[in-house]
RNA sequence: GCCGGUGUGGUGGAACUGGCAGACGCGCCGGACUCAAAAUCCGGUGAGGGCAACCUCGUGGGGGUUCGACUCCCCCCACCGGCACCA
């Protein structure tokens, strides 16, 4: 063993010996007798580099994935690229490399750097989506959706520039310009595919509060995706018409204070009522949030619930997409309704009172429940049960009915893109849109097409691609040219784990062993959409008889970001803090301003590069570094302090093992005999770690229990010599065995070098999870803390075991005690524990 | 605006279901080694007071429940996150 720690050599040598062994080191097949685990971590978009988010994300992931395995459980630990998607459009658009060149080539470089941290993947199961073999089964599940009416086609909006002639995803635009010549970006409207995740919103809402192993926060933020909202559709007739109109309202008992009614820009009766000018100057502001717009239709509508007239009309504020598209406006109980009536002059009534009898605010809606006034029948209700007996008189009149309402919408699936699945359809002039048939399968994405970044999407282009065959009547037809979304790659991914390369994808059997994912681990900002898409998408293969599993994850684990202090120099801006060493601008040697704390970003500079953090320190420092500043869940801080302090610790363990490898190998497969503090230490310190681990994965705390082994053992002066040398020694090796086998699943490379070091036989990631014995972990004495009136007066040391009484009695005798008693009236005495004594007196 | 979360030393963070606040790390201070420095090792480190043993205060602020509150309840403040004309 060499004295000197050089992680890069130790880390290179383990990684060739698992790498070497074949393929299958980490690998997993379906067991008839061991139990699964499947430890999934968010796949990446392969961007080029992997930053300090992908190593965080990733040893969170690998612990688990080690630990699992230790405990023996059969760990499925897969790895693959999210490939498809706009980056890779934009470098083609740019530096005219391909995008399929461009996504390859990233994706061999990190791998690299993935397999250099370490990481335990089952690399037989690689998958890249942007491969045929990958999207084939995205076009199969679309076919099969459109068969069970859950894909559709159906004309809808899209960010259009106008200059560059193209479509532009959301976060293309920028404040309304587009992001590459800074034109304004207009609504085109385009027939586009959707999927009816809406037919599932009841379910996925409602199974939400089985996700016992997700962030409650995470829960929620999908239950409020979701929006569910329960009302009253009420039916207004329009005077002098045979038309009449429906709104939604959450709010029934106001419904006797409606004063107009506001129907979206876009709904039918606002065509047929408008004059077509004034309501395309309506439209120009619908989606808009900023000021309220209105245009009166000439039309009044009849109230169902007091048959009083009131005024129609548009308003941009309606949106077409949720309930009715038309509204019964309440100004005196919405804030926006209000703000519309001030501004066209309309007027105010109240049908709701506070409870407690004081006055209304002036000047703002009073959008609480209360008593309700002047409301007919209904007045002096209370709004909760107004609102069920004003739903059920409009009811029993046959003008409405009860409804609920969803905030989800059905998920726009089509993307005017290159670099993504086609749509596998074709669309023929005499049979209309028809599904590409399952054996012409994949519908391949031409390579050779043209990137302008203008124009058409390059496929629409490409006429060897468009210009096809009908299926169905072999007639001349054109192909769809828009691709999937890329989250459609990402909503079934896992699933696709469960079988091999090698093996057919969706195979009912792998699928039945593997899924659920028994532990997934990404970012929150996938809180929703990938998420709520992947709960649906596991739906969709439930209903298609593939699995009977209808939650894809089991437990769920958002880590928190890497944030890092940002440095500013007042020329130069932003700084890397390569450049700001020693606080001063290496440009200009101004000193520099140190900004917040915020998420690493390249924009911001505030970033350290995984490269060079590995070849610096190791992979096992950074794993360490990225485990022990905080836990998962949390923000983390990087600083470069605290690696050299994480990597202070491995040093320490190297540096002990090394300077007392005599004294450890002259008691190899000697078990220590009798008790002693290090022993307890070493007990505790698996317990502690085994529970940390166990207990929402604290990998912070578990290090600092093994930091505090690791202390003890330092230490430690084992005598010099006779029988109890011997036994010390034992007890010296039994402490550095399993402090490197709780080691191993944070730092492998490490644990590995030294277990072999220390002359055990066998790889330390083949050993099982060492055990412990709570009888030897329990200290034989206590501290017993007393205190007097709740304040801590004195520490004794007692024997473990105590009874209450004799605790009570002990505590009372102090000396100390009696002179704090002294004079007063004692009350009362507790004892907690067998720990803590609490003494009340007067 | 609505919903949710967080707030603990100089600092990142500990504290199991109400029972010793500050584990572990970083930083800082002192010491050893060195010609010297770095590295390493040892010791100290919440604030205030006292020669001392000890005492007082202290978990964003204010109140409450309790023998006992970082932990539970009410009000307020600050910051972070999600949604945002969803009727």
């Amino acid at each position: 063993m060499k004295k000197r720690y050089e992680p890069g050599e130790i880390e290179l040598k383990w990684q060739e010996i698992w790498a070497q062994k074949g393929k299958n080191i980490f690998s997993s097949r379906v067991s008839k007798t061991a139990p699964k685990f499947y430890c999934l971590e968010m796949f990446p978009y392969p961007s080029g580099k992997i930053h300090m988010g992908h190593v965080r994300n990733y040893a969170i992931g690998d612990v688990i994935a080690r630990y699992k395995r230790m405990r023996g459980y059969n760990v499925l630990h897969p790895m693959g690229w999210d490939a498809f998607g706009l980056p890779a459009e934009n470098a083609a658009i740019k530096e005219g490399v391909h995008p399929a060149r461009w996504t390859h080539e990233n994706i061999a470089y990190m791998k690299k750097q993935l397999v250099r941290l370490g990481l335990s993947y089952d690399w037989s199961r690689e998958l890249a989506t942007c491969l045929p073999e990958y999207y084939r089964w995205n076009q199969w599940f679309f076919i099969k959706m459109y068969e069970k009416g859950i894909a559709y086609r159906k004309a809808s909006f899209v960010n259009w520039c106008p200059s560059c002639s193209t479509v532009l995803a959301n976060e293309q635009v920028i404040e309304g310009k587009c992001w590459r010549c800074d034109s304004t970006v207009i609504q085109k409207e385009l027939e586009q595919w959707f999927l009816r995740i809406t037919a599932y919103q009841q379910e996925l809402l409602d199974a939400a509060d089985s996700l016992a192993g997700w962030p409650q926060k995470v829960v929620l933020m999908q239950k409020n995706w979701i929006g569910r909202s329960e009302g009253l559709e009420a039916m207004f007739r329009v005077e002098g018409s045979d038309e009449s109109i429906v709104v939604f309202t959450t709010r029934a008992d106001t419904l006797f204070g409606a004063r107009f009614i506001c129907l979206a820009p876009a709904h039918p009766l606002a065509e047929k009522f408008a004059e077509p000018g004034a309501l395309a100057k309506i439209r120009e502001h619908y989606g808009k949030v900023d000021e309220k717009h209105g245009l009166f239709t000439g039309r009044y509508a009849i109230n169902p619930a007091n048959g009083e007239k009131i005024p129609i009309y548009v308003a941009n504020f309606v949106l077409m997409e949720y309930g009715t598209g038309a509204i019964m406006s309440v100004p005196a109980h919405d804030q926006r309704d209000f703000e519309f009536a001030q501004k066209y002059g309309l007027p105010v009534k109240v049908a709701v009172k506070p409870e407690g009898g004081e006055e209304i605010p002036e000047g703002k809606a009073f959008e609480e429940d209360g008593i309700l006034a002047d409301s007919g029948p209904f007045t002096g209700l209370k709004s909760a049960e107004a609102r069920a007996k004003i739903a059920g008189f409009i009811e029993g009149k046959g003008m409405g009915r009860r409804m609920v309402n969803y905030r989800l919408r059905d998920w726009g699936i089509s993307r005017q893109r290159y670099w993504g699945t086609p749509i596998p359809i074709i669309y023929c002039e005499h049979c209309g849109a028809v599904p590409v048939p399952e054996k012409d399968l994949p519908v391949i994405l031409p390579e050779d097409v043209k990137f302008t970044g203008t124009g058409a999407s390059p496929l629409a282009e490409a006429e060897n691609f468009v210009n096809t065959v009908c299926p169905s009547c072999g007639g001349k037809a054109r192909r769809e040219t828009d691709t999937m979304d890329t989250f459609m790659d990402s909503s079934w991914y896992y699933v696709r784990y469960c079988s091999r390369k090698d093996e057919p994808a969706l195979d009912k059997e792998n699928l039945r062993y593997y899924m659920p994912v028994d532990q997934y681990v990404g970012g929150v900002e996938h809180a929703v959409l990938h998420l709520l898409y992947s709960r649906f998408f596991m739906r969709v293969i439930r209903d298609l008889g593939l699995s009977e599993v209808p939650e894809p994850f089991q437990r769920l684990l958002t880590q928190g970001m890497v944030c890092m202090e940002t440095t500013r120099c007042p020329e130069h801006g932003w700084l890397y803090p390569s450049e700001a060493e020693g606080g001063v601008c290496a440009k200009c040697g101004r000193s520099v301003e140190r900004g917040r704390t915020e998420k690493m970003s390249k924009s911001k500079r505030n970033v350290v590069d995984p490269d060079h953090l590995i070849k610096t320190y190791g992979a096992d420092t950074a794993r360490l570094f990225s485990l022990f500043a905080a836990p998962p869940e949390n923000d983390l801080q990087w600083s470069e302090k605290g690696v050299e302090g994480a990597q202070r610790f491995i040093l320490r363990v190297w540096a002990f093992i090394h300077d007392n490898m005599e004294r450890l190998e002259a008691v190899k497969g000697q078990l220590p005999e009798g008790k002693s503090p290090l022993l307890r230490k070493t007990h505790q310190t698996i317990m502690r770690v085994t529970r940390d681990i166990e207990r929402e994965y604290h990998f912070n705390t578990a290090i600092a229990a093994m930091m505090e082994l690791v202390n003890t053992l330092t230490a430690f002066e084992p005598a010099e010599s006779g029988p109890e040398n011997r036994e010390d020694l034992r007890q010296m090796r039994f402490a550095v065995e399993k402090m490197l086998l709780l080691l191993s699943p944070f730092c492998p490379h490490v644990a590995e070098e030294l277990w072999e070091a220390i002359g055990m036989p066998a790889s330390i990631r083949l050993e099982s999870w060492p055990g412990y014995d709570e009888e030897a972990a329990r200290e034989e004495e206590i501290e017993l803390v007393i205190q007097v009136n709740g304040k801590v007066r004195t520490k004794i040391m007692v024997p473990h075991g105590l009874p209450d009484d004799e605790l009570k009695t002990r505590a009372m005798a102090l000396p100390r005690i009696q002179d704090a008693v002294a004079g007063r009236q004692v009350i009362n005495i507790f004892a907690v524990k067998g720990k803590l004594v609490n003494i009340v007196i007067r």
